[in-house]
DNA sequence: CTCCAAATGTTAGTGACTACCAAGTTGGTA
DNA sequence: TACCAACTTGGTAGTCACTAACATTTGGAG
């Protein structure tokens, strides 16, 4: 299910799909979110209207949808059974962020800026900022293999993954209200030893 | 601002809010939320779309809009300063739920239940089931008087009154699930004591 | 090469919601 | 009592998010 070849067809939609989204961010940042129609965003982006909603459900899902999730639930399948659970998604957070922020500044880093900055200042959407938490839950759940069987573990690790998203929703408005000057991988990890205490992540140090 | 006179003109507006709002709750529980457009609401109140819409700004607001709201605020404003926070809140909404129950069975405790089972039966609708939770935690604000200048004052008013609603909408879920055959004033008290004790109402027994 | 399925486009439509203008009512006031 | 201003409503036309149905092209597997 993870390690499939990339064929030519997934590999063209997911192209589509990443110049829709990020000429909506972009229109988005430029007009304001209710300025800007979907067909202004299939027109930017070359298609149609149609191809827009067959790749994102609602125009919401145009800023909502993202790949981190799944970035940040693979690491945490990859990181030691050892440590403790908030060890690993924190670690995991942070991990993904210094990826995404790390590279090139007109790659990732920047369009994931944007994206948190209109989430945070259109109302529509901050309503909606943490709805991507189930994948999270899921890959944490998914994380701990047969425990599953134990509700305690459950409800643990919905706790713990609770608690983390909101260290990052912090972070995340601190470095969008920075505009992207500070180091959102620090900022992550701040918030989480503000909750959590100074040797949360000390496995990665 | 709350003792006015009730001139014709405001009289006649509330009856056709009254009718509106009756007509669309109905409808909506008879065919289901989606399947009812904002046209068949005015059609069965008899007034034209445009009607509806300067009354209840969206669709959605047509099921959430209420009066309780200002009931229990009236009731919490009223209550005497010397009981606990949560007591007060918790003691208004008893009052509030009895007082609209209590009526006649086709009055207003019918059209709750009604707007309940719609609220949690409709996805739509149920995300927002708390969206008037701002009006209680402003009518708790000035019910404290001078103590809003102190910060932490503010801060345990929230915490209460979050709390006294999660209380309210557990309550709420079982008595639509249970169709309205249990006397709703009972279980928002045994909610209530269920969280914070036996003798959070005390002083009203 | 052939055939299937995925991806896109086109068209037409539904329905929530808004802007604008016209007409009738109400409530106070000269 | 007569009148004016504010309130309430209706109608028309339009925007826009979103859907359904059908036709067309293109990548992939046998």
């Amino acid at each position: 299910m993870a390690g499939q070849q990339p064929t030519l067809r997934a590999q063209r939609r997911a192209e589509t799909q990443h110049a829709i989204q990020t000429h909506a961010v972009r229109l988005f940042r430029e007009r304001g979110y209710d300025a800007t129609t979907v067909a202004d965003v299939a027109d930017a982006a070359g298609v149609s209207p149609m191809t827009v909603y067959r790749h994102f459900p609602t125009k919401e899902d145009l800023v909502l949808v993202d790949q981190i999730g799944a970035l940040v639930a693979d690491r945490i399948a990859a990181s030691p059974a050892t440590r403790t659970l908030v060890g690993r998604i924190g670690g995991a957070l942070v991990d993904a962020a210094t990826a995404l922020t790390g590279e090139d500044p007109e790659s990732e880093g920047k369009f994931l800026l944007a994206r948190t900055q209109l989430m945070i200042s259109t109302p529509a959407l901050r309503a909606r900022h943490l709805d991507n938490q189930y994948l999270l839950q899921r890959a944490v759940v998914d994380a701990l293999g047969d425990d599953v069987a134990d509700p305690d573990a459950v409800f643990r690790a919905q706790a713990a993954t609770s608690a983390c998203l909101a260290a990052l929703h912090t972070a995340l408005v601190r470095w969008a209200e920075d505009d992207g000057r500070s180091a959102l991988p620090e900022l992550i990890a701040q918030a989480l030893t503000a909750s959590f205490g100074d040797d949360v992540l000390d496995h990665r140090r």
